[in-house]
Formats: structure tokens, C-alpha cells, sequence
DNA sequence: GTCTATAGTAAGATAGAC
DNA sequence: GTCTATCTTACTATAGAC
């Protein structure tokens, strides 16, 4: 359990910052400290590790959201919360990365997890719209939907604007924006 | 000028679909029809050709977006008919999908590409979100910089949420979120 | 369960004939 | 300018000893 946890942890990592088609196995075992075979005890191969790297960032990250989300008065404070939670920006989204890998998307299992994800994000953004529509914080007419889905995406695309100007405040500044335009729409309730 | 024009327009339609760093020479050779040493008269190596193929993608994409920007009669309404232009959106967004490429951020001359295409985006949005304030359209209290960056965050997101989905729908329902939330910022003014 | 050795393929680039 | 070899390195995976 101590080597497959090694190499889950190293895929881990590794999927985060070169992604998985530029992962390759002997990096996942020279960074695990693994040798040639184990991983191959282990796992089928690959994908089946980087299967199991992603589904233990999906429990990660829906616990840190789900926490975030339940942190503050208002709707609009607790979308606040979890987008200024601390992050590593300039490493990108552990999950969005993967939705731009072509190999990523040419593997079912792997695009599965990665589409389940957002699914997942969106709707818990919607949901506390609609909490917020509900407690007459935003206005009836608000379509927490798009709205759920326009914030996930502003979140994905602050982690591409930070990365390609080698910047984290071009992320900050994206989520200013976002949460200025919810303020404005939760003013008019 | 002939094999030259056709390397440089199979590596950008490999460029978009697989990005840089799953791209191989031998695959452009293939798409372009040229032979194995037509790409190493023509240019150096790989990364010269991607970066020919990059300078020109980032002309079409700022003439698109200038004309889009420059169509409707506010600025709400110039914002959204570069918003909802006819995109290939399953394919992503050319500069995007560098942005999180591993080895497009290894090289200084790509990167560079990546992040001058991406202020220029920003600044181009929040120019129009000015131009709305100048005329009251929005509100003298918008700040238009981050509004400007979180509209191409958005973008950019939506395009992740759509290949993460493998459904279109998604891009379009994140930029009428989008939209939704500028249009209250908008009635308020 | 982990190791070393090695298979077979493709990467990115170069050599040299035409 | 374009072609067909060919080089070196790295990839993903397997074999078989310990």
C-alpha cells in the first residue's frame, strides 16, 4: 500500500503541473522513488494510475469546495469565500488542465471523471444562487444555471489568464470582476 | 513559399486540435504533405515552425475580435456579438489550449505569443466596458479592468467547460451567464 | 512485491543524394 | 528545395530473476 500510495501521490503531482499526455511512467516512478515494475503490479499501466490520481483529486477538491461554500453569511460571501480561497494559481486546475489534454479526452475513463467534475462544481455555484434567490439576496429572475456555470467557467479561465501572463494577479483581477458583477446583480434584489 | 504556406497551416490545425507539446514534426509533415526535410529548410526546428503557425493565428484572432467588438450598438451589445460569434467550440480556443500546454511555457518565444494575445483580449474588453461608461450605459463605479479580464476569464472558461462536457451547450450557457450578469450591471447605471 | 533488462515504437533532428 | 535514409533519445510496456 506504501509503493501504490507512493505512485499515486507522484501522479498526483506530476498530472498537475505537465498534465498527462506530457506525464510519462518513468517520471511517475523516478518521482515516486518506485522502481520500473511496481507500477505495473500495481496498475494496469498509465492511465490506470492517472484513474486513480484523478479520482483521489475529485474527493479532495469537492471536500475543499463543499467546505468553502458553507463558509459565510450571505450567498454571495460564500461563493466569495470559495473563490478567494488561497490557491496555487500559476499550477492551474488540477481538473481544468485535464480538459484541455488531448489524451485525456481519447480515454474514457479519465474524461468521464473530468466531465463529472464540472458537472458536479456547477451545480453546487447553482445551488447557492439559489439559496441566495430564495432568501431574496439575488433577484427571482436570475438564471442560477448560467450563472453556476459562467462563475465555474470565470474561475477555469482566471487560471488561464494567470498562467499565460506568468501572473497571479491576472487571476485576482478576473475574480474581482466576477464577484463586482454578482454584487451588482444582488443589489438589485 | 508554396510547402512553407502549407507547413505552417497544418501545424495550425494540429496546434488546435492537440496542441504543442502532442504535435510531432511528423505529423505536420503528413497533414502539410510535405517531405521529412521541407520543415528543416523552411524552419529550425519544431518550435520555430509552431511559433510561424502561432503569429498567425494571433492576426486572424485580433481582426476577428476587433471587427466583432467594433459590430452593435452599445457596448453590451458589441461585447456580446464577439461573445456569441460562431466558434468551433468543442475544437477550444487556440491560445487557451497553449496557455496550459507544458511545453509551450518552456519556450520564451511562445509564451511570450500566449501572454501578449491575452493582455491584448483584456484590454480590447475593458476599452468597450470605458466606452459604456463614457456613455452612461454602465455604471461610473465599474472598474473596467477587472470586468475586462473576468469577460475573457469567462471565455476562456467556457470553452474548458464545453470539451470537459463534450457538449457545446455548456460554452453557451456560461456566456449567458455572463451576459446575464453585465446586463444587471448595465440596468443600473 | 520489487527489481533489472529489454522489447517495440515514435519522438525530434541531421546527413547527404538529387 | 525536396527527397530518403539514419541517428539518438525517450516513450509505454513486458519478461523474467529475486
Amino acid at each position: 500500500m506504501e509503493t501504490k500510495d507512493n505512485l499515486i501521490e507522484a501522479a498526483r503531482e506530476l498530472l498537475w503541473d505537465r498534465g498527462y499526455a506530457a506525464t510519462s511512467p518513468r517520471a511517475i516512478l523516478d518521482a515516486s522513488g518506485a522502481g520500473q515494475g511496481s507500477m505495473y503490479h500495481h496498475f494496469r499501466g498509465k492511465e490506470e494510475l492517472a484513474l486513480a490520481a484523478v479520482q483521489r483529486n475529485g474527493e479532495v477538491i469537492r471536500g475543499q469546495m463543499s467546505a468553502d461554500l458553507a463558509t459565510g453569511e450571505t450567498a454571495l460571501q460564500r461563493i466569495e469565500t470559495y473563490l478567494r480561497r488561497e490557491r496555487q494559481v500559476l499550477r492551474g486546475c488540477r481538473f481544468g488542465k485535464l480538459a484541455q489534454d488531448p489524451d485525456v479526452m481519447d480515454s474514457a475513463a479519465l474524461s468521464d471523471e473530468v466531465a463529472q467534475m464540472f458537472v458536479w462544481m456547477r451545480a453546487q455555484i447553482a445551488a447557492v444562487v439559489d439559496e441566495g434567490k430564495a432568501s431574496g439576496e439575488f433577484p427571482a429572475s436570475l438564471d442560477s444555471t448560467s450563472v453556476g456555470t459562467a462563475v465555474v467557467a470565470a474561475l477555469q479561465g482566471a487560471y488561464v489568464l494567470a498562467r499565460a501572463a506568468g501572473d497571479p494577479g491576472a487571476f485576482d483581477l478576473a475574480i474581482d470582476g466576477v464577484l463586482e458583477l454578482l454584487r451588482w446583480a444582488s443589489s438589485r434584489s
